[in-house]
DNA sequence: CCCGACTCTTGGAACGTTCCAGGTTCAGGG
DNA sequence: CCCTGAACCTGGAACGTTCCAAGAGTCGGG
């Protein structure tokens, strides 16, 4: 028998189901003998408790889930960590689903864990439009985490991309550069399209508005080497700094600077965003914003669960002051 | 009302329940009017099948657990990419979990998953001994992926690492190195067990058994570093070159060697093992041992559907050539 | 005009829990 | 020796599906 029921125990046991029941939700009303004689026989049965009938009766199945936009970016998987501690610390389980950087296999994942009615949703920089996301939350609670949402219905928790993104050029733009580049992240994400308008508002206000030059990249690091390749194609024409749209795609831009025979920062300097791990070792040191990851994705999950238990109110935003490193993939640009 | 059910949308429809259930599964042997007349009680009424449900009278949940040893590690992401790749093509589903690179958080994980009843489990570089793991595939099949496994029960696909760690070596020695270091992994992984078996075997072989310097690292990025500045504060005595246990605890070394002003591998030649996507720039250009991530995460879907049709039979266990990749992270030893 | 075959539709049982209302046991007070 | 209340235990209903056996129509042939 490859499943013993809770009635296989009680049988063994020589209980009612209920007792069994009671013994396995570890309630004090149970007396001493029969605790342990259930106990036992759960142990002799190799019973384990069947979570999908719990959940069908209790309508609540103690699990939460989160969907990655895309597995591979370790700022994602900071996030992530926060997010399974915060869920940890209230009696909840996190399980997460990758969204492959593709919103109709993000709508899929999100379809599943509705399905399997998680108690609520958590996106971490999220592909899908806040339509979808709103039709999303009439089946359950949605945070999105690391993507500023304009919404009553669904929450998030988000730095201030554009302020960020201005803090970066300003920092170049001080270091006597203006002929500033930009990779962007595509159109997709969010944060992508705030961290765009903040490079074009710094540079406009910084009198380079004929400099801006805004590449088309991705989220990852082989668009940001792509993007960069690109860059460097321009020949005498090409920037002297460019600021990428996060650092997962800036390690590629390193790659495709490296490629050329380029040295950062004397020929080129290169800024990113989300200060990922690698992004903090003294062989990228690369100069980005911080977002306090792990908090955030702590915050979203108390945000959840505040909403879990009073659905009625609209949706509440935080929103983070970015924090710049500079490090010394930044420098003057070459004389 | 949050969750309409099928006997709701049923009674819009003005159908029986059966009926609801037959055209959500998208059955033939129904008319084209009463379809039209369901699919449009379910979309007016936003209905989404109960998962929970159906898994609960199916007794199969189409949703395969797949446990990430280390959510950060950019190798097992790639393993989870093929999983999720491998499931999808069967018409299943992956959930994700983290195991914090922890025993006791993976075994929790381990619990939440076979009580919310998947139908089988994949775990990515498992900490899990086997003792466990045959404990746990009592209640649903269970592959391994990039560990080796001795079980009659638990099937693996998993690299010769005793085989790429020696190749390693070899290649270093070829170079000329005698003092050749190994930071290793801890003894929790399986994988870091047989990476230092090849390692010291092959320096037996090669005859700098005296040679040989292991020193306790982790499977991480900072395991890596500070394993590395310890090995660096041997001073004059350190060794020429260092086989590090996997690529990502590879880049922490790197960084503490560029903390510590010295060059790769003009002063110290580095490899790794894993051939991450990083590792593959030409800013890192880390020498490594190539596994094929992907293939061998949709082959572990493969073994774990096959056990799921036929619970009968030993586990078969895959052990895939691994790969030297030569790039430019190794050299001679300085002279 | 009935019969059989076929297509489409239906109600009820089952899945493994939780929860509730009520049952049993037992010690102790009157 | 009965009654009461506390402590412990129990059976049945419910959760939202799927599946099965069987019912209701429809149609063509005899």
């Amino acid at each position: 028998m490859r499943h013993p029921t809770i009635l296989d125990v009680a049988e063994r046991a020589g209980v009612s189901k209920s007792l069994v029941s009671l013994v396995m939700r570890g309630s004090p009303r149970v007396s001493e003998v029969r605790r342990k004689a259930v106990l036992e026989a759960a142990e002799e049965l190799g019973y384990r408790p069947n979570a999908v009938a719990r959940s069908l009766v209790r309508k609540r199945s103690g699990v939460l889930g989160c969907i990655l936009s895309d597995l591979h970016n370790p700022f994602f998987a900071d996030v992530a960590d926060g997010i399974e501690e915060g869920a940890m610390a209230h009696g909840y389980r996190a399980l997460l689903s990758s969204g492959f950087l593709d919103a109709s296999r993000e709508a899929a994942a999100i379809d599943t864990l509705l399905q399997l009615r998680v108690d609520g949703l958590l996106m971490i920089g999220t592909l899908t439009s806040i339509r979808d996301l709103e039709r999303a939350a009439q089946s359950g609670p949605i945070v999105v985490v690391a993507a500023a949402v304009r919404s009553r219905v669904v929450g998030s928790v988000a730095n201030d991309d554009v302020a960020g993104a201005s803090a970066v050029v300003d920092h170049l733009v001080e270091l006597g550069h203006r002929r500033i580049a930009h990779i962007h992240g595509g159109d997709a994400a969010a944060a992508g399209r705030a961290r765009r308008r903040g490079y074009e508002r710094a540079m406009r206000r910084a009198g380079f508005e004929e400099q801006t030059l805004s590449v088309r990249g991705a989220f990852t690091e082989s668009g940001g080497r792509e993007a960069m390749a690109e860059i460097l194609d321009l020949g005498e024409r090409r920037p002297t700094a460019v600021f990428v749209a996060n650092d997962y795609a800036a390690l590629g831009a390193l790659g495709a600077i490296a490629d050329a025979g380029l040295e950062v920062p004397g020929d080129i300097s290169i800024a990113g965003y989300d200060n990922i791990s690698i992004a903090q070792t003294r062989a990228v040191s690369l100069t980005t914003v911080a977002q306090p990851s792990a908090a955030m994705g702590q915050m979203a999950v108390e945000m959840l669960l505040e909403r879990l238990g009073d659905e009625r109110g609209t949706a509440r935003h935080v929103v983070l002051p970015p924090n710049l490193v500079v490090r010394t993939s930044t420098g003057p640009p070459p004389s």
